[in-house]
DNA sequence: ATATGTTATTCCAACGATTGAATAGTCTCA
DNA sequence: TGAGACTATTCAATCGTTGGAATAACATAT
């Protein structure tokens, strides 16, 4: 016959209490270690045991689950794999998760849409009991769809705040970044600082803006206004590479002078290098750049970058907890004011910053 | 009553049909667009897909897979997803999966063997119905377990040659590689050239160096033994880093002279860089450096990395293609010769390399 | 001698969706 | 007028696993 080479022709229980000689419930108590294996028989045990390893019996997660009626799932939702942001991040949530009977079921978005409404869909349909959303990059309003998803699945949210659509947020506090990054070229000696702002749309930007404010207002230091340029809105992180760069031939045709660089993240960081070094400025002895995020590349490029550091495993071990939190005990009441949980940013010293030289005036101007 | 606040009490099939006054066979009918559901009057339609969408009706997968007896799901096994190698790999993997019914399932091993192994089961078990493994990193013998998998499931690995486990495998033509990156320095004048062995236990170092050797004996070039040096062992992608720059530094110890590095990967190559920029070289007016892979950072450094490129995006398409075959044409006697698929590699010319100068005899010892 | 408890194992009804077979009603054509 | 075809819907079995209730044998206490 052999009707169909069937992916699923495998091992069952009802094939090991066949081959084993007792029954289906027997051969699941023993196998589950369930309460009522107290009452069976060593003997049985041992020979179920045996029969099942022998046979290569893997139970059927879906009628497990089908009948447990929980999935141990959570599912991972990310907005742009690609992007080096996340990927301490999905460390983070895998360390946290590793220990649990859950199993993380990753899927990229690739900055699409479409596909992650479609993702999302497909993770309730597998009945993920929770939902852990990486929401790395823009996308204006992801807002409905995880408000649906936030009704029926405890879901956490990492790099974004929606606590306004009562999804609970995990975010670095960017303004307190802002303002660390500030703070460090002030304290080599900087005062004549460029600052490529991030995009419009993104939360992260004005609250980073609004440190470095801070911090200059704290000072009394003055922000040129022909320094300060903001990153076009960009569909992907490798853009704002472009942007910097962009941005910061922009800042070199002024003639402005300027000794250090402020960027939004390593990347517009990275793009502002490469502008200098094209117009033949040397980092840090030229001019100082500081990035934000200290994505894993920031401390292999030559120099190194000094950076304001997200601690991204530790957001995402952060993100997860909750979610297992929230499915541990059934609704609680929570506050908004529970919602949003703020990380602290941590300076991270490298090779692209240096105390400025005082007395030549030299590699400020071009 | 309140019994439980199950993550499962959801809307059902049977809620549907109780609430649109047909039967679940009519409402499962509609739903799926099945075959039957030509005779079903068009009201009917109507109104059961209304009343679903108002229902907010999602199908179980558990009980949907379990009756189907498909899972509708490909396992996509990482060994290690911080490896900025295997992004775009996953990204070719789910462009070549979107268009299809299944949904990846992306899981990270961490780089941990006893993580592999259970994962792979927890894959099994949630009945995945074909595989890729990313094995872009070590791992010395992954082959018992594999060789578990591809009797049951049909199973792809990408990045290393498990071909003589009779696994399918999709590489890149690692010898090729390393004879064009030689071929593209020795063109642009170089004669002493370093180059950066990759470790022992991996199959690419061994592929990649007969490359180089074979392009050397080819135009006569002889290579320096003390300048040719070999990674150790390592258990993750960024220490290539660190033995590019402590071997680099060796070279550089040695006083002999070298006009270009020839690294086994980009984070060798940055590593060297990094030696090089230590002792005051600069990249490329004294030393050119070559990398391997192409990996997303090379690009946006500075100077940009002159690399050997595999090409990720379509490895990983091609080894879903391949899982996908298998899935669709059961069992076709698949031969040995069959199971190796190469993909070309590919220059990327950057900054990194440039022409060495012919007359100052400069930058060539320190 | 009956109740109570312990040990050892099995019965059977779910879980939610799918689907081949069955049931009807309507229409067409010889 | 009834055979056949088409339309419209439902029945009922099934996927593999689980766990509460049931069975049954035996030991101990009352």
């Amino acid at each position: 016959m052999a009707k169909k080479t069937s992916p699923f022709t495998r091992v069952t229980l009802q094939d090991v209490a066949r081959a084993s000689g007792f029954s289906t419930s027997s051969v699941s108590i023993v196998l589950n270690e369930a309460p009522l294996s107290r009452y069976v028989a060593v003997d049985t045990k041992n020979h179920i045991r045996k029969t099942a390893q022998e046979m290569g019996y893997h139970p059927d997660a879906f009628a497990r689950s089908l009948r447990r009626r929980r999935s141990d799932t959570i599912g991972v939702l990310v907005f742009d794999i690609s992007d080096p942001f996340c990927i301490s991040l999905l460390r983070g949530i895998e360390h946290a998760l590793y220990q649990t009977a859950y199993l993380p079921i990753i899927i990229d978005a690739d900055n699409r849409r479409d596909q992650f409404e479609r993702y999302l869909e497909m993770l309730i349909e597998r009945r993920v009991e929770g939902l852990v959303v990486v929401a790395n990059w823009l996308f204006a309003d992801i807002d409905p769809l995880s408000k649906i998803a936030n009704n029926i699945i405890p879901t956490v949210v990492v790099g974004r705040d929606l606590t306004q659509n009562l999804i609970q947020s995990v975010v670095v506090d960017n303004e307190q970044g802002g303002f660390l990054a500030m703070q460090h070229l002030h304290a080599l000696g900087h005062r004549r600082i460029a600052v490529l702002r991030g995009p419009e749309e993104m939360n992260d930007s004005m609250r980073r803006w609004l440190g470095i404010q801070r911090f200059a207002s704290e000072v009394g230091l003055h922000l040129e206004p022909r320094l300060t340029s903001q990153l076009l809105s960009a569909m992907d992180p490798e853009s704002s590479f472009d942007g910097g760069l962009n941005l910061t031939k922009g800042f070199i045709e002024t003639r402005l002078k300027f000794s250090a660089i402020l960027a939004f993240d390593d990347f517009t960081a990275l793009g502002a290098m490469r502008a200098l070094w094209k117009s033949g400025r040397r980092v840090p002895e030229d001019c100082s750049v500081i990035g934000f995020d200290d994505i894993p590349l920031a401390s292999v490029t030559t120099p190194g970058i000094t950076t304001i550091r997200q601690p991204m495993m530790d957001m995402g071990k952060l993100a997860t907890k909750l979610v297992l939190e929230a499915l541990a005990s059934p609704k609680v009441g929570s506050t908004i004011t529970d919602l949003l949980h703020t990380m602290p940013p941590e300076l991270v010293q490298r090779d692209s910053t240096r105390k400025i030289l005082a007395k030549t005036g030299r590699g400020i101007t071009q």
